[in-house]
DNA sequence: CGATATATTGACCGTTTGGTCAATATATCA
DNA sequence: TGATATATTGACCAAACGGTCAATATATCG
């Protein structure tokens, strides 16, 4: 019963239509329509909303996580963080409706996200502010917050594509090209690496 | 039967609870609930949900503009995006409930917010982006994209009200205290800044 | 083939949704 | 006071909600 091909489609859809709206908002039956199916076929699947958000976000935390494993400790800062910035700029276009569930749920409290925060996030945090506090006892960089400078990686990136209706409707473009996405790289890597103390790789 | 005193009881009602799950999930009976009132009374103010969301939204977007019009074009850029960027973290603080339900609305599409986005903002944007070219071309700070620096200014200082459940889980507090309020202004002016090449006023 | 397991489906249930309305209470003012 | 306007309220409606279930269709395999 596990991961068939209907078990998939109802998952993708699931993951397209809480995205637009938060949990409470999205309806069963919205959901069923996208898959194409009786929304009764959906609960054959899921045996409740739920359980189906539930499995939604723990789908999307996986694909989280692989891309997530940036940073390492014998690196040069100014090429680990110049390569975090650029993959979560990319992360936030190429899965803009993850960035967007997740940005719903945490805005509403994150009361579906249970222990992850506080376990799995909290953690991987840490361990990349250690990261960063050795570069700036090595005298690698400015002594700065790690733990903020991480926050402000997080949300300059996430920004284009949570608020994506407002930095369109303000640049006068339908959709983005990746030639902005290449131009938002630049410019954030460029000022965040300089606020820094670093110099561009 | 305009700005009675139940008037704004139900307005500051709705903008709490709005602010916590958008419009679609949050329902009148729950608004009614919070403003301690039958619902039926709800509707003798507030014709329907549309109109009372709208003019919720009308009520925050006047209070925003007027903690708004930062800086000028006669400034020293180190001094007034200072000023701005303390501001915005004070505001975020201070307005979090609105700024959450702004966010709510521009990740859902705002679709309620009409005109507002192209108009209002998009003009407020050209007018600092004019003034901060300006700082550029007369050597004052580096050569940086405006409007992507606003937008920096913005998503790292929303952040932290938008994004608080996060932000508090993950620095292991209960909730924010005024010193931290501080750290995080005084954090980001120091990077921007610098990243701009800018120095501390 | 027939039998058994797996999927699919329309009809249905109790509850909640946004919204209405007539009845009633309260304030206003001659 | 009494009459008129303004507020308040419980009861109610059709539609949509999450969820269930028996009936049916489709695979699977001896």
């Amino acid at each position: 019963m596990g991961q068939t091909r209907q078990y998939r489609t109802i998952l993708d859809a699931a993951i397209e239509e809480f995205s637009r709206l938060g949990y409470k908002a999205t309806s069963m039956q919205v959901i069923a329509n996208r898959a194409g199916i009786p929304k009764a076929n959906v609960h054959y699947y899921f045996k409740n909303k739920e359980n189906l958000y539930r499995e939604v976000l723990n789908h999307i935390i996986e694909v989280w996580n692989i891309s997530f494993d940036e940073i390492q400790n014998d690196e040069e800062p100014a090429v680990a963080l110049d390569r975090m910035i650029r993959a979560k700029v990319r992360l936030s276009y190429t899965h803009a409706n993850a960035s967007r569930l997740f940005a719903n749920e945490i805005i509403h409290g994150a009361e579906h996200l249970g222990d992850y925060l506080k376990q799995d996030v909290r953690q991987w945090v840490r361990d990349k502010s250690r990261i960063i506090q050795a570069w700036i006892d090595a005298g690698k960089m400015d002594p700065v917050d790690p733990v903020h400078l991480i926050f402000l990686i997080w949300s300059s990136t996430q920004h284009y594509a949570d608020f994506e209706t407002q930095v369109l409707t303000i640049l006068n473009r339908a959709e983005y090209e990746t030639e902005m996405i290449d131009d938002i790289a630049d410019f954030l890597s460029q000022v965040i690496l300089k606020g820094c103390g670093l110099q561009a790789p």
